[in-house]
DNA sequence: TTCCATTTGCAAATAGATTGCAATTGATTC
DNA sequence: GAATCAATTGCAATCTATTTGCAAATGGAA
């Protein structure tokens, strides 16, 4: 049987494949947009536990799979991690607390260095807006 | 007697001034650096109810004397929001989950619209990092 | 001082996330 | 393919974060 995409995923990066994060991963690629443990869980309809879900994300994410995503909603957010998807902005909707992938097609300049002489390690520098979004405008 | 900082940001507001609320906000304004409803809890060492803390930063947060800061915690973190504590940037320690205020004095240009045509409200635009912190470094 | 709406503290409920453990499964070896 | 074993899953329970209900206490206006 062929392999899928996130099949290869897994291989590629030496995990164990099994049908509940095959699923998972699937789900997770077909999507473009931030989404929390519980999102995933409604999708799937109960077929698989929430907490097999919550290893899961945290596995991806810890595998450099999935990275998380800033927001003020109290909750864990991820998104897919590849080079097609690099690290862009985010608009947070302060009304419903969703969140938004936003493609700003204009580059941006930032300061290489903050608070120099601190040490701190810089993993990821992005651009976050929060606001109101289209739908909670109306 | 006279009226402190605090005191009189709530009179400004319309906001009735309690014993709480003054000791939440005189503490929130001794600081300069994100917290959550726990760390105000540890600090005011039971003198106050939790739950007195989360009604309290929420209703600080509606008029506008606090702002929620983006994270990756899964918790809520606030700061004070004031002309003198402008929208800045933060790092988010991803060992500790701690959040850094971050002075860029450096200024940087953002692009003024981002997905244009679709309609949302940008209330607040900020450069957000993550990574590891000088303690977690050692 | 009285009065009343607001706020507080306590108990309980609701979310979000994690942990322990027995049963199951995937991959390896024969 | 069957035996083997470590890794994974589901379920129950726990923990942490946040919210809600309600009676008692309090701030501020009259």
């Amino acid at each position: 049987m062929d392999k899928n995409r996130s099949e290869l995923l897994l291989n590629e990066k030496g995990i164990k494949v099994t049908k509940q994060r095959l699923t998972v991963l699937d789900l997770i690629m077909s999507k473009d947009m931030p989404f929390c443990a519980n999102d995933l869980f409604d999708q799937l309809k109960g077929k698989m536990d929430l907490v097999t879900i919550y290893r899961n994300l945290q596995l991806l994410c810890g595998e450099g799979i999935l990275r998380e995503v800033m927001n003020k909603s109290g909750r864990q957010y991820f998104e897919f991690s590849s080079e097609n998807n690099p690290v862009h902005p985010h608009f947070y909707c302060s009304l419903c607390r969703k969140i938004f992938c936003m493609k700003s097609k204009n580059n941006y300049s930032v300061p290489k260095k903050v608070n120099p002489g601190d040490n701190f390690i810089i993993l990821e520098t992005v651009l976050q807006y929060s606001g109101i979004c289209p739908s909670c405008r109306t």
